[in-house]
RNA sequence: GGGCUCGUAGCUCAGCAUGGAUAGAGCGGCAGCCUCCUAAGCUGUAGGUCGGGGGUUCAAAUCCCCUCGGGCCCGCCA
């Protein structure tokens, strides 16, 4: 990773010099400097030795800027002191430019292996299985799977889960729309998916009629009761239904290439054995106490970390929903025997094996899907703090001495923006922005979403390639469609609302995917034209151009680009990353010839930099979930 | 009432963890660029009291306190 080698040089280069100086040792920075005017890197290290030893830091960043010394294999050319004491250095152009295009041809460029012997489960969708996805739902969906794809890429192990809650009272209500209301199964037009049927249809006037006749909630209380039981033939009914709406949903995730590993029903979770022993260790550890008085008098209860408690046992002895989350979380860290039974359910699109957990014996011989050290749930920030009592049970549970982690990613929702609100029809009053609302309908599916961005991008498509045959249209188009929203919903810091705008995501141009997706058929074109990739090239000083030195710095960031945003699980940084490569090279593209070019050595030259550029974007596509295409 | 979170250009967002050198992009506005590698592009230009106030500091969008505004969470529901 010729950034991080070129920061490891530097701190070196300074850390002699204050040896040889006799400083003393301080915590110091190595930054980049807000313009390369001043260099590729810069170090506070003066403020910090001045502040010691109550120095002018000027002065001393000039001595130690006088006592490093450069050879012929340092990265670094040129040390400078600026006002008002940082120092700065200067690259070898020549030679960062060739460890880094080095860097780049390799197999897999900006990897880091940071993962290397580590086991990660990364949960996301868990759409309750009575309705289509959302706008809202594929925020999830998406979050989740960069996360997964940046954690495979630095060489974790990875398990994708899907939970579903195949026993709450969502998936109640659409029973009873079926057993008691008299909803027809099937939906009135054979060409409607049954999940939005059950979803935009069923589950809506179900709960109409629940305020318009609160006598029918009693029918919820039935079908609730008797989803606990397997051999009733609600259950039966119920678990038909629940497939058929799991089949749906999981057509729309592969849509947009979203895959798992597994699919862990929560009727599943059998709480009995599993579920006493863990209570027996949670109350030695002293982590729940009995509640002899008060309002939760008892219950056993947790008090978390602010003093606020939650209830873990009722007081009839009956565990609550926050219970069944602390042993299923003990499962997925191996903190438990696998209570689970597993089988094959279908294969995914990317010929993936896709399991699930079932109350038959299953088959022996499947994978294992928990045990991970690292759990990380894709969660809505609205159950803060709940997983954040989870997460501080897991880790009294744990002690301080493991590594075993329960994250909850949270992100916050998804709105609609006032004019996207009105276009559906929904009261906006003076409203900046409108929370969605799956019982009353009030929200997009990501299936329209999708079916708009479709038609826009194939009629754009087919206009700039009016010769290409229809296959391939239709492809481009969906992989397009599919960039744009994927794009929309992870550009953004997962703490902020994300208000959605219908005309908005329907843009093609800007910090958009398609953008993305644009310049790297731009590329790719450049290379295919000129029919081959030239043989290495020794050195590379041709490359003098402004556009080139700022293209080729910002693509030897990659490695650390994508550590950081794994680390911090910031998919967004990638997203942004991307984009500012993509500037970049547009801007070169525009002002300078590469096929075109008559100085052959700096034709090769720039034909390496084009190849590595889009390696590297083809990459932080991948990462992103994003299609890249020699032609769109 | 208790807790969490967001507030940066007309709009959508980076930057805040680790305080520093002229606060960055995109969209939209305006003015331009296709006999030349894909104009889903590019160039130029206008646009900012970083919600407000105070403090710490040589230095604050960034740290601390207060305050205003938006949003969320706080059931022996799930």
């Amino acid at each position: 990773m010729p950034f991080r080698a070129l920061k490891k040089e530097v701190r070196e280069l300074i850390e002699k010099a204050l040896k040889e100086l006799g400083y003393p040792t301080v915590d110091f920075l190595i930054q980049e400097p807000p313009s390369l005017e001043f260099g590729e890197l810069s170090s506070n290290i003066a403020f910090e030795t001045a502040k010691k030893m109550g120095k002018n830091p000027y002065e001393i960043a000039s001595e130690i800027a006088s006592k490093i010394m450069l050879f012929e294999k340092n990265l670094v050319k040129e040390v400078s002191v600026a006002q008002p004491g940082y120092l700065n250095f200067r690259i070898d152009e020549y030679r960062y430019f060739k460890t880094t295009i080095h860097h780049l041809l390799n197999e897999k460029p900006g990897y880091t292996d940071i993962g290397k012997g580590k086991r990660v489960i990364v949960e996301h969708t868990s759409v309750n299985p009575n309705k289509a996805l959302h706008i809202g739902h594929l925020r999830n969906v998406v979050i989740g799977d960069v996360i997964h794809r940046l954690l495979k890429y630095t060489n974790h192990e990875v398990i994708v889960l899907n939970y579903i809650d195949d026993s709450g009272a969502q998936v109640a209500d659409i029973i009873v729309g079926f057993k008691f209301l008299g909803f027809p199964v099937n939906p009135p037009e054979p060409n409607i998916k049954f999940d939005q049927y059950c979803g935009d249809y069923v589950y809506v006037k179900v709960n109409q009629t629940y305020s318009q006749d609160p006598r029918t909630e009693s029918y919820r209380r039935v079908v609730l009761k008797e989803l606990e039981n397997p051999e009733s033939e609600i259950y039966k009914f119920a678990r038909n239904m629940i497939e058929k709406v799991l089949i749906e949903q999981l057509k729309t995730c592969s849509e947009v290439n979203a895959y798992y590993d597994c699919l862990n029903f929560e009727s599943h979770i059998i709480f009995s054995n599993t579920w006493k022993k863990i209570f027996e260790q949670l109350r030695e550890k002293n982590l729940i106490s009995y509640a002899s008085e008060g309002k939760n008098v008892g219950c056993w209860v947790y008090k978390d970390e602010s003093g606020q408690e939650k209830v873990i046992i009722r007081s009839d002895g009956t565990a609550t929903y926050i219970a069944k989350d602390i042993l299923y979380a003990a499962w997925k860290l191996g903190l438990v025997e696998d209570f689970f039974n597993y089988e094959k359910f279908f294969v995914q699109k990317n010929g993936k094996m896709l399991w699930r957990t079932t109350t038959s014996e299953g088959e022996k011989d499947h994978p294992i899907f928990n045990n991970a050290e690292m759990a990380i749930n894709v969660i809505d920030i609205r159950q803060a703090w709940l997983q954040n009592i989870i997460s501080e049970i897991l880790r009294k549970f744990v002690g301080k001495e493991s590594d075993k982690k329960y994250i909850h990613l949270g992100y916050e929702v998804v709105s609609l923006s006032r004019d996207t609100a009105k276009e559906i029809g929904l009261e906006v009053g003076d409203k900046e922005f409108v929370h969605m609302s799956g019982r009353s309908g009030m929200y997009i599916n990501a299936d329209t979403v999708l079916e708009k961005l479709y038609k826009l991008s194939y009629e754009e498509t087919r206009k700039r390639n009016p010769e290409a045959d229809e296959k391939w249209l239709k492809d481009v188009a969906h992989s397009i469609a599919v960039s744009a929203i994927r794009y929309s919903l992870i550009r953004q810091d997962l703490g902020k609302i994300l208000v959605f705008d219908l005309k908005e995501a329907l843009k093609l141009e800007g910090d958009t995917g398609p953008y993305l997706q644009y310049t790297y058929a731009r590329a790719y074109n450049i290379i295919e034209k000129y029919g081959k990739i030239p043989e290495k090239v020794e050195v590379l000083d041709k490359l003098v151009e402004d556009e080139e030195y700022t293209l080729l710095i910002e693509l030897s960031k990659i490695g650390e680009k994508i550590e950081e945003a794994t680390i911090k699980l910031q998919p967004n940084k990638i997203a942004e990353y991307a984009h500012k490569l993509c500037l970049y090279f547009n801007t070169f593209y525009e002002k300078h010839p590469v096929i075109h070019e008559k100085d052959e050595s700096k034709r090769e030259q720039r034909i390496l930099l084009v190849y590595s550029f889009t390696k590297a974007l083809k990459t932080l596509m991948e990462l992103l979930g994003i299609e890249a295409h020699k032609r769109i």
